[in-house]
DNA sequence: ATTTTGTGTAACCGAAAGGTTTCATTTATC
DNA sequence: GATAAATGAAACCTTTCGGTTACACAAAAT
């Protein structure tokens, strides 16, 4: 299992499901009606989005409210982040590097 | 195929891809030097991750050469960046529900 | 006490993911 | 021209994924 922040948002339904108990805490059956995949495939969504740490669980009764707990997603943040200047500024790798190419064709010293 | 941004970055592999081809461009067996898998797998994640943007090749003679264009990444920046909150200042989502719980159970009118 | 409600779990499924090996093809090189 | 290099593509395999149905059970509500 390797159940990673990255993975665990790479499901459309997880982000979904992230995305409704951001705006407020809902029992497993509250966010399953948002869908019209099973109570059981909900619940296996959640499993997953707990596991890596991104929804908590609080007990209540005979009740399980989920409630979001984003703080993983700084780790998202973080990579895309590193590569900003490439849509910032349009940066042209392949330009650098064909500039480098020839230079490097010419020396050819192994 | 699903094949969108949040699923191709989900891979470890592709991550590494994407990091080694953003330092430069590099043919297809350069890249494949850096990992343990086979060829033809690393030319796998090489499709997937062209499939949705972040990859284009550029063919010159018998080699295929891979830059990464990483404009892609700013629809995920985008989307992590909408629940900022949530890791900037510790945003107790649970808190805040357990009070309007409260609430709610006492007026409990449906 | 009985029934309803909210959930977990298990068994099972088909499809997709991630790999591998093998073979074909095109382009350089000797 | 023969050979080596750089890849694509096909066939196949094992796991994981996302889902389903069926069943069990504790907590609430009647």
């Amino acid at each position: 299992m390797r159940r990673d922040v990255f993975q665990a948002i790479a499901d459309p339904t997880r982000r979904e499901i992230i995305h409704l108990l951001a705006a407020k805490p809902l029992n497993l059956n509250a966010v399953a009606e948002n869908f019209d995949i099973s109570r059981p495939a909900v619940s296996k969504h959640i499993r997953i989005l707990t596991e890596c740490g991104l929804v908590a669980i609080r007990q209540q009764g005979r009740e399980r409210f989920c409630y979001a707990e984003l703080q993983a997603l700084k780790q998202v943040a973080e990579w895309t982040d590193q590569y900003r200047a490439f849509w910032n500024k349009k940066l042209d790798a392949l330009g650098a590097f064909l500039g480098k190419e020839e230079q490097a064709s010419r020396k050819k010293k192994k």
